[in-house]
RNA sequence: GACCCGAUAGCUCAGCUGGUAGAGCAACGGACUUUUAAUCCGUAGGUCGCGGGUUCGAAACCCGCUCGGGUCACCA
């Protein structure tokens, strides 16, 4: 059976193209050579960067030669010269140059070589030497295939001028980024640093709060009841209890139930789900961490929020450096970070507001003038916004979008603030501040509410509103009116929205950056 | 959901006011024992997103659909 008959192959597989049928063709070679084209392990010595760390810088006129060291990785570059061959092998620490030589491997192995392609994972064994352009080289003695590679990978070519790397033919579209993860991060090392960043500051801030002993809990992502924001559900249904389930849209009842059940301090890093449309910086789900903590108010969770906000600036620089250097998704540069160094400046909500709009007191303007003002600035269909939504409106336009450095904007009206307790002192305001940065919020956090009388009538409030059919609202959840009678101790709570924090972080502007598998809608 | 823009080879792209598809890289064959965007010679590779229409003739013009991007609306 010489003569190959290219049907599809059995298992539903169809329309090889040639560039696939010739890896196919490359598989069945290795396999009559003998070759496993899949191997179980590979006994590494070194990582790439490592080894090339061995050699001793370079003298003139000499040849010294490293040790021996295993490498392996996958073969992203590959130079043959006929009786000789340069590749290059990646692997997680960087890149190292490999020289086939068929006099010292000798012919058979040198043949194998025939059979490899870019994205071929391979193990090699050999000694380290310097190139004549003074490159470190492992001289191969021994190579190994450990997996073969398929399905091209989209490689471009590198070059470095002025020490600065150059990608020609780049895997460069957004959508096929996103959807192909797997080769967006096989071709672009960048990717992977991104990504390794972002572990880090999730990393630095579970340390951070459980340095001043926060718990940390998971809490029901299927609930019966959604709440704790206001926002449109994703719905589900358990066969066995016959019943709907809602993907949660935030954890904070679930957190201070635990903060009555005598847990003080505790934290959720988790999933949350919404309902919602899908832009730049909006995915369906999202992480969020949110972390209670008894006998605090929100001056203390101000305090709490500073230094998080250290922490996770510290850990993301130490993976991608001071100068960041990102290149989003959508091609966009990063922006470089704007200092940002605690105590962080502070605005009161209401006076920076009225200041803004050139008014004594935004508060005491009629609902028609707040109306006016909004459409003054842009808002559509201000005729059908809620009082409270205009002020939010205008606020979002006067101040929220103006604000580039981290700043806290404290002591929102309470009307629009359902779950903050009224402020001490002006019970037309509540205890609660959000952190802008950028133009965007990157915290809410307030005093929680912890009258179970108050919390019942907003409920209700919240009811009635669900009732007549706005699906953002949410019902009365009496399980958790029951623990809050139980007794809840003055607490202060804080939600950070945690892609939305690494976009800040690492100056990129779209939420693909920030999550490795964003939700898209099927090819 | 509305409006605007886009979809051409595995990747990155070109393709004029309609005349029947191109380049570089990757692939395949050949040469080459220190190359590095290796080089040189040669070959192959495309239902031009899908469906319909106009036309002697459509990648191009028109309509619809799918998918994507941007802006807006909702939101963290």
């Amino acid at each position: 059976m010489s003569e190959e008959t290219p049907v599809g192959p059995p298992g539903g597989e169809v329309d090889l193209n040639f560039v696939m049928q010739a890896r196919r063709d490359k598989l069945d070679a290795l396999v009559n050579l003998g070759v496993e084209p899949f191997a179980y392990g590979f006994d590494r010595s070194h990582f790439a960067a490592a080894a090339v760390a061995l050699m001793p810088p370079a003298i003139e006129g000499e040849n010294a030669e490293g040790p021996k060291v295993r490498v392996a990785g996958r073969i992203v570059a590959w130079r043959a010269h006929g009786k000789t061959t340069f590749a290059h092998l990646m692997d997680p620490s960087g890149r190292v140059q490999l020289y086939f030589k068929k006099d010292q491997i000798g012919e058979p192995q040198y043949a194998v070589l025939d059979c490899f392609d870019l994205g071929d994972f391979i193990g090699v064994t050999g000694v380290l030497f310097r190139t004549r352009t003074g490159e470190v080289t492992v001289r191969v003695e021994e190579v190994q295939m450990l997996s073969k590679s398929l399905r091209p990978l989209p490689f471009g070519k590198e070059e470095v001028v002025d020490g600065v790397t150059v990608r020609h033919s780049a895997f460069s579209d957004g959508e096929l980024r996103s959807r192909q993860r797997y080769a967006d991060l096989a071709v672009h090392p960048e990717v992977r640093r991104l990504f390794r960043a972002r572990s880090a500051m999730i990393t630095a801030i579970r340390g951070f709060l459980n340095d001043i002993d926060y718990l940390e809990v998971e809490t029901p992502v299927l609930q019966p009841l959604y709440g704790g924001a206001t926002a449109r559900p994703f719905t589900t249904h358990h066969a066995a209890l016959d019943m709907p389930l809602y993907l949660r849209i935030a954890d904070e009842l679930y957190l201070k139930r635990l903060i009555v059940g005598g847990l003080e301090r505790v934290y959720e890093i988790g999933h949350d789900f919404r309902n919602e449309g899908i832009d730049r910086t909006h995915n369906p789900e999202f992480t969020m961490l949110e972390f209670y903590e008894a006998y605090a108010d929100y001056e203390i969770m101000m305090t709490r929020v500073e230094k998080l906000l250290v922490c996770a600036h510290g850990a993301v620089t130490r993976v991608l450096g001071e100068e960041r250097n990102v290149t989003g998704v959508d091609g966009a540069k990063g922006e470089a970070l704007p200092d940002f160094q605690p105590p962080f400046p502070r605005l009161d909500w209401l006076t920076t507001l009225s200041k803004a709009m050139g008014v004594p007191n935004v508060m005491e303007l009629e609902t028609g003038a707040l109306a006016a003002a909004a459409e003054k600035v842009g808002v559509q269909k201000v005729g059908t916004l809620s009082r409270p939504k205009l002020l939010d409106e205008l606020f979002q336009f006067h101040v929220e979008s103006k604000i580039d450095t981290p700043t806290f904007v404290v002591d929102y009206p309470l009307e629009l603030s359902p779950l903050a307790k009224p402020k001490r002192g002006n019970p037309a305001l509540t205890e609660r501040f959000e952190l802008f940065a950028r133009g965007k919020e990157l915290a809410n956090a307030f005093s929680e509410l912890n009258d179970p009388l108050d919390q019942r009538r907003r409920f209700e409030a919240q009811a009635k509103l669900k009732a007549a059919g706005d699906d953002e609202a949410s019902g009365v959840d009496e399980d958790y009116l029951r623990a809050m009678e139980y007794g809840m101790p003055p607490t202060g709570g804080v939600g950070i929205g945690m892609d939305r924090l690494f976009m800040y972080l690492t100056g990129t502007t779209h939420i693909r950056d920030a999550i490795l598998f964003p939700t898209m809608r099927p090819e």
